[in-house]
DNA sequence: AAATAATATCTTTTT
DNA sequence: GATATTATTT
């Protein structure tokens, strides 16, 4: 197709002419170009209206959508529709007896005229700018259950968007509350699973001969690794991670890789756009789609096939899209395509003003759906991912006929937040200006206070939050706190520990990220779809089975000599040429297992099962149950708790939230999606039992959010607005937006707090404030502390550094002693983290390092139940010892740190 | 090939 | 200071 990469040295596609096994190019995925195959289509049977208003179009009728004359050529399809079980299902939702009656003044209740306006607001596109604390989420809501209570709206005709899982469960269950479970067979998803959902019923148009596979970041960054060396890239000069990076944003773009290959210029880009093209061709030949693709599928789909688009220009009348601020182009494109409508956005004509393509005539003539978008510009923090904040601020040019409704009074917060947040994001040019007022009173000052290091901060707002608890002033629940990075939160973590105080912290390190939970869900891949490459390598010779880095090169080798891919080079172990025989038998033996493993799958074991013969069959739990290494038994846990998420899936599939495509609900196809889709936010603590827990996050995801009292930590130049904003003004800006999320998150009692020294990665140093604290009227805060008495002179630089922050150190050590039995005991599995000495080993870490390789340590003689501390792991207790003399060892529980085995020779320990 | 030691790179933010 | 990759040893 494209001459550019016929001569690339590409394993497998050098000469398709010769000795190839690869499938013929029948096979292969038809091109989004390719001449439409329903030109002779037969003309819907219903009324078709110029523009009427969209209430007159004959209600989707569920089954009534005829599949793709692809869709018949293509036998074996793994997820056949049942049409009639899902009318059957609509049927019940639309008539069933749960059907709760509203009385439609009921839903506007309480609110002031603009919401209303906003509820009842009837036809063309509706932008509406809803203010931070607004009552957007409510407003939503109730305009959504005003369609189907009011106007006669069947549910199957929505479709609403939002940020995240969690944000959709929520407006699914509050719509629900208001109109009863009909409201189920909307769709309410986020943009990621809408599309899975609409490409995995249109899959085969696509290519794909079975279900899918999703990549996340990692996945991607694995095969574009792969990619670069095939490839022969130097990794100095083209790292493959800034080629992820650049073909996300080219995705975003709508950029597919031959459009860039006609367009890039200069070498870098050549290279990046050979990349791109192989990368493409991996995720294919994987059955896969990155994370960027589901989107951008999505709209090639629906350009390239207008009876596909047709099918959901019909079904969906009304279209809501949350937090439009931080839609992407492909977003923005893709709302476009469903809606119908935009100015931009004319079918092609010919000059005597025919339409060009007969399939976008009958399109153009679907009045377009009603469009409901909702955002705030002010808050727009997602531009490094893509979003354009140009979509909402020209969303009236995009929408010629839209109707603009602010929504300006906040009943969040206090007057006094409401100023500082004001204050700060006034600084931002370019900005349409919105006048945010509240009826409620003015409220506590903002509390500023400066700390000496990171340990002082933390130790303030653990003291603050025990203070205002007891006082009766708060709940652990209602308290939140924010941090720009999440490496931020190791420090509030450990005093909090200490402390005692119960806190959760959402996202940083994820579940679904750790080493062998990834691991486990390869296998499943693997067994869900058995050209997945990048999964199939990573266990590959995990656990360990002699299958080593010549071995998989060997077949890597027969791929390219046999065009085959991976997998399928796999199975033919013994055409590969100079395999040990031992290899080649090691390679047999994980084939026979994983033979066996989708022996079990296809027998119709739910996800749950398969995942326990994987464990089993495997070897894998066997090997960390009979390993050493204490670190093994928080792996087995873990392994344990995604044992209980499958058991709990396999229990209780559930029903699909938002409408019902995809693959059947039960099947580990279906499993995996979920697991694949699922968003840190979606962990956020339910405060609905006792007092809750503190809440710790990132400003990021805080967004949305709302909590009576909020800290807003690290406000220091460098930390918060972040190093690599500093010098540009865009991003400035954004991080000035970031920064009234923050402020805007509160709402009664707000903290702003920083530290004069802070350390980072390893190192100390010393960050002015931020310069949006300077930004928020003196006025309106009261310092607790300053930095006038903390601030160093250039003495502090010196030698007294060390000297003041182990003091320091020290103090919160000595309390430590006391609170570290009773934390650990009150908190059930709280334990120690006692990095509590972290500061003072900074200065210490460059001596450490010397002093170990100098190496010359007495053995300490410990038993158990001695207490230890540990230059790295900081407090623990003696679990278990073993061996004598230079081979003593000693299992110490270091509590949230794991259990460690230490051999006492060179285990930096000392006994208490 | 596997276990161990040494080193590089890293840190924005996430669906 | 932690993790992933790479070099070294067994």
């Amino acid at each position: 197709m494209s001459s550019l990469f016929d001569d690339l040295p590409l394993p497998g596609f050098e000469d398709p002419a010769v000795g190839s096994r690869r499938p013929a190019a029948a096979d292969a995925p038809p091109p989004f170009d390719a001449e439409p195959p329903y030109e002779e289509a037969p003309p819907y049977g219903g009324a078709v209206h110029h523009g009427g208003a969209p209430d007159e179009l004959p209600p989707y009728e569920p089954g009534s959508y005829e599949p793709s004359p692809y869709e018949e050529e293509i036998p074996g399809d793994l997820f056949e529709r049942d049409y009639a079980a899902e009318s059957e299902r609509d049927a019940w939702y639309r008539n069933g007896a749960a059907r709760t009656v509203v009385d439609p003044e009921q839903l506007l209740e309480g609110m002031n005229d603009p919401q209303r306006e906003a509820v009842l607001h009837h036809g063309s596109p509706v932008l509406i700018v809803a203010g931070a604390g607004s009552g957007k989420t409510r407003v939503l809501t109730h305009r959504i259950a005003y369609l189907l209570a009011a106007r006669g709206v069947q549910p199957g005709e929505i479709l609403a968007i939002t940020f995240t899982n969690k944000a959709a469960g929520e407006m699914r269950e509050r719509v629900e509350a208001l109109v009863g479970p009909r409201a189920r067979a909307m769709w309410v998803s986020t943009f990621h699973s809408a599309c899975v959902r609409i490409l995995r019923r249109e899959s085969k148009l696509l290519g794909f001969t079975s279900s899918f596979s999703i990549y996340d970041a990692a996945d991607s960054q694995r095969l574009m690794a792969l990619v670069c060396r095939d490839l022969d890239l130097d990794p100095k000069q083209f790292p493959p991670k800034s080629f992820t990076a650049k073909i996300s944003n080219l995705k975003n773009e709508l950029i597919d890789e031959e459009t860039y290959a006609d367009q890039a210029a200069n070498p870098m880009e050549k290279k990046l756009a050979e990349a791109y093209f192989l990368y493409q061709r991996r995720l294919r030949e994987a059955n896969a789609l990155d994370f960027d693709d589901i989107i951008m599928t999505t709209v090639n789909l629906l350009q390239a096939f207008p009876d596909v688009a047709e099918h959901y220009r019909r079904r969906f009348r009304h279209i809501l899209v949350d937090e439009y601020q931080d839609t992407n182009h492909a977003q923005y494109t893709l709302v476009r395509e469903l809606s119908g409508g935009a100015a931009a956005h004319a079918p092609k004509m010919t000059v005597d003003g025919d339409f060009v393509n007969p399939a976008e005539a009958r399109l153009a003539q679907i009045a377009p759906a009603e469009l409901c978008v909702v955002g705030d510009a002010d808050q727009s923090i997602y531009a490094f991912r893509g979003a354009t904040i140009r979509n909402i601020l020209q969303f009236e040019e995009d929408y010629p006929n839209a109707t603009t409704i602010l929504l300006e009074q906040n009943y969040r917060s206090t007057q006094t937040i409401l100023s500082a947040a004001n204050a700060v994001i006034e600084r931002n040019t370019n900005r349409r200006k919105k006048n945010l007022w509240t009826a409620g009173d003015q409220g506590e000052q903002v509390v500023g206070y400066v700390a000496d290091d990171e340990h002082g901060e933390a130790q303030f707002i653990a003291e603050e939050i025990d203070r205002l608890t007891d006082a009766g002033n708060a709940r652990p629940g209602d308290v939140a706190i924010f941090y720009r990075t999440n490496a931020q939160s190791r420090v509030f973590e450990e005093v909090f520990i200490r402390v005692g105080l119960p806190y959760k912290v959402v996202g940083g390190v994820r579940f679904y990220e750790r080493k062998e939970v990834r691991d486990i869900l390869a296998y499943l891949r693997v067994l869900s779809n058995p050209e997945d490459a990048v999964p199939l390598r990573r266990i590959l010779n995990v656990p360990k089975r002699g299958i080593g880095d010549r071995a998989e090169a060997m077949i890597d080798a027969l791929a390219a000599r046999e065009r085959i891919s991976f997998p399928q080079a796999l199975q033919r172990v013994d055409e590969a040429y100079g395999m040990a025989a031992r290899s080649a038998n090691a390679v047999k033996k994980f084939n026979a297992l994983m033979a066996g493993l989708r022996q079990v799958v296809e027998s119709g074991a739910g996800p749950a099962a398969v995942l326990e013969a994987v464990l089993e069959e495997t070897g894998y739990l066997a090997e960390l149950q009979a390993s050493t290494d204490p670190q093994d038994e928080t792996r087995v846990e873990n392994l344990q708790e995604l044992a209980s998420v499958a058991l709990e899936y396999e229990k209780d599939p559930g029903e699909r939230p938002e409408g019902d495509e995809g693959p059947p609900v039960g099947t580990l196809a279906d499993f995996l999606e979920r697991v694949a889709l699922v968003a840190d936010s979606d962990q956020i603590p339910d405060d609905e039992d006792g007092s809750g827990v503190i809440t710790m996050m990132t400003l990021h995801t805080a967004k949305g959010l709302e909590f009576p009292v909020v800290f807003l930590t690290g406000m220091e130049d460098g930390i918060f607005p972040h190093m690599r904003a500093l010098n540009q003004v865009k991003e400035l800006e954004e991080e000035r937006r970031l920064a009234y999320v923050g402020l805007t998150r509160a709402r009664q009692r707000l903290y702003l707090t920083r530290s004069v020294l802070r350390s980072a990665w390893g190192q100390p140093s010393y960050n002015p404030a931020s310069r949006f604290l300077e930004e928020i009227p003196d006025t309106l805060v009261q310092w607790k502390r300053t930095g006038a008495a903390a601030v160093p002179g250039s003495r502090f630089a010196g030698s007294s550094s060390g000297g003041s922050s182990r003091g320091s150190s020290r103090g919160y050590g000595s309390g430590s002693s006391g609170g570290y039995g009773g934390g650990g005991g009150g908190q059930g599995g709280g334990g120690s983290a006692g990095r509590s000495s972290s500061v003072g080993a900074t200065p210490r870490a460059g001596w450490g390092k010397s002093a170990r390789t100098v190496g010359e340590r007495e053995i300490v003689a410990l038993a158990v139940g001695d207490r230890v501390t540990h230059d790295t792991f900081g407090l623990g207790t003696v679990v278990a010892t073993q061996g004598v003399g230079d081979k003593a060892q000693a299992t110490v529980d270091f509590g949230s740190s794991g259990r460690k085995q230490l051999l006492l020779r060179y285990a930096p320990v000392e006994k208490l």
